[in-house]
DNA sequence: TTGGCGTGTAAGAAAAAGCTGACACGTGAA
DNA sequence: TTCACGTGTCAGCTTTTTCTTACACGCCAA
């Protein structure tokens, strides 16, 4: 079902990072409703086509949509954009794991590999706090 | 399972956008291992304390986690940060449910309405158009 | 040839997000 | 008193994202 598994974290970034805008969720909306152009679909969204453009490549570049560039009876190139049956799961594993494999810089994580002596010294530190 | 009925689309749109951060997604994975506190954490995973303190605030507010101030033993304030188990489900059909119920400006959407004759004129516009 | 409609992209303004450094406050221990 | 360590927040800079305007190209029909 999820094929959170195959995904790196740097995958799973772009895909929140893609669906973490209105723009872009109105955008999936519209396109659940049937295949569309991109002229046309900046028409019925209201928005300018350049902007639509834009949105459409971070979409498609995170994988959650594709777009094909068809030839109509009338000659005209017209770029068809459909979604992608896209099934992701979000709990904090799963981002946890995905974190874990993230691209960006450093890659240190000092806490990870210490378990009993990180938890012991975890139990001790806090010395029975209480919530206020 | 998923609580994502109950969820307007503002609020997926908190989750997404909160999520869609390798910082985040970082704290989240450290969280992940243990309740902790800011300063702490900061130390751990090398990030200043008022830039974590920034990211917890938009993880709370997206309703990831949560903070809770304690005392110790010592008498010291300490605000400790915990994840909440969410599980949410991401497909082209709940992002299109929620795109519907954004609150963002116009809230337009005249394509949705008209159902058949939208159909009709959409397939009558594509004229048999063909992969390139 | 001109006009309409489709494509793409580049330049620069505007807005939002990210990040740092410094400040203020409180407590317990040396 | 002074220091270490916890809390919170604000001003301002840097970086990224978002958005508009403008241009270039292709094809068909009038």
């Amino acid at each position: 079902m999820s094929a959170v598994e195959t995904l790196t974290g740097d995958d799973l970034l772009k895909v929140l990072a893609a669906l973490g805008n209105p723009h872009r969720m109105r955008i999936v909306e519209a396109l659940c409703e049937g295949r569309n152009y991109v002229s046309r679909l900046a028409r019925e969204i209201g928005m300018s086509r350049p902007l639509l453009h834009m949105h459409l490549q971070r979409l498609e570049s995170a994988g959650l949509v594709v777009g094909t560039l068809e030839l109509s009876d009338s000659g005209k190139a017209m770029k068809f954009f459909e979604v992608v049956p896209f099934a992701y799961e979000l709990t904090p594993e799963v981002i946890a794991h995905a974190a874990g494999t993230l691209s960006g810089a450093d890659e240190a994580d000092p806490a990870a590999p210490a378990k009993e002596a990180d938890q012991a010294a975890r139990a001790k530190e806090e010395e029975g706090a209480r919530t206020q």
